[in-house]
DNA sequence: TTAGCTGCAAAAGCTTTGCTCTGTT
DNA sequence: AACAGAGCAAAGCTTTTGCAGCTAA
């Protein structure tokens, strides 16, 4: 895989976000920094990167899924209904599997809780 | 909201999957079973039953959202990676809703998990 | 009767793809 | 020099919308 200029900006974009982000926020944050790359190219590195376990997709309802760098820990995420912000659950993991019976085995996967966070309570 | 052919058709499809299904599969279902019901009149129920709360969003990676109605108790699902089996998960509703922080309030929503379940571990 | 529904067709997203040219290695 | 990658434009899909005509209540 090339070290690219459009392929840096974008893992920069995604680094920077702190944050699991929509397709649609990295192919417009690209398209407001670097106007000179083509959205295609973003889709198709995105596609890229999710073929090869880089980046990791976090399914929501209505706008498509949410898109994050993968990190060493497992780790799940809540996304505020009112202020659409999303936080990551610490220690969710845990939980979720004592969520299966006995003998059950949970496979590594993502789940995005929704409600409201705290300030929007 | 009006009874009518196109509504009662939806419904009975849902109702008859008796799974979770795509956007996708009531549309093609309806277009196949109901020629005469219009795809916008499918979407546009989809939409209302949602704003209504009957109809419960599963998020999925990839492919849309899975929909089913809204049944009395919130339930969550395991599937087996292995055998296909869907077993209920009796009280991760109250587990789930210790995955968030304190002052956060999570909505109704369908978690679905999988793995292996006892048998096929 | 009449407001809510529906069908139709067109538009609106968002994402993908074919082709050619470019930039990395 | 090779060839993966990028740009561009057009196509492809799913979902939404405007509007005129229906139909359930």
């Amino acid at each position: 895989m090339r070290k690219t200029q459009a392929r840096q900006a974008i893992v920069e974009l995604l680094a920077k976000a702190h944050r699991p982000v929509t397709a649609r926020e990295i192919v417009d944050g690209i398209a407001k920094s670097r106007p000179d790359i083509n959205k295609s190219t973003v889709y198709r590195f995105i596609k890229s990167l999710l073929d090869t376990n880089q980046l990791v997709a976090i399914p929501l309802v209505g706008k498509g899924a949410l898109y994050e760098l993968r990190t060493d820990a497992l780790h799940h995420h809540f996304a505020c209904e009112k202020c659409q912000d999303v936080v990551c659950l610490d220690g969710a993991d845990v939980q979720l599997r004592r969520m299966v019976p006995q003998g059950f085995s949970v496979s590594p996967q993502h789940v995005v809780l929704s409600g409201l966070c705290a300030k929007c309570s």
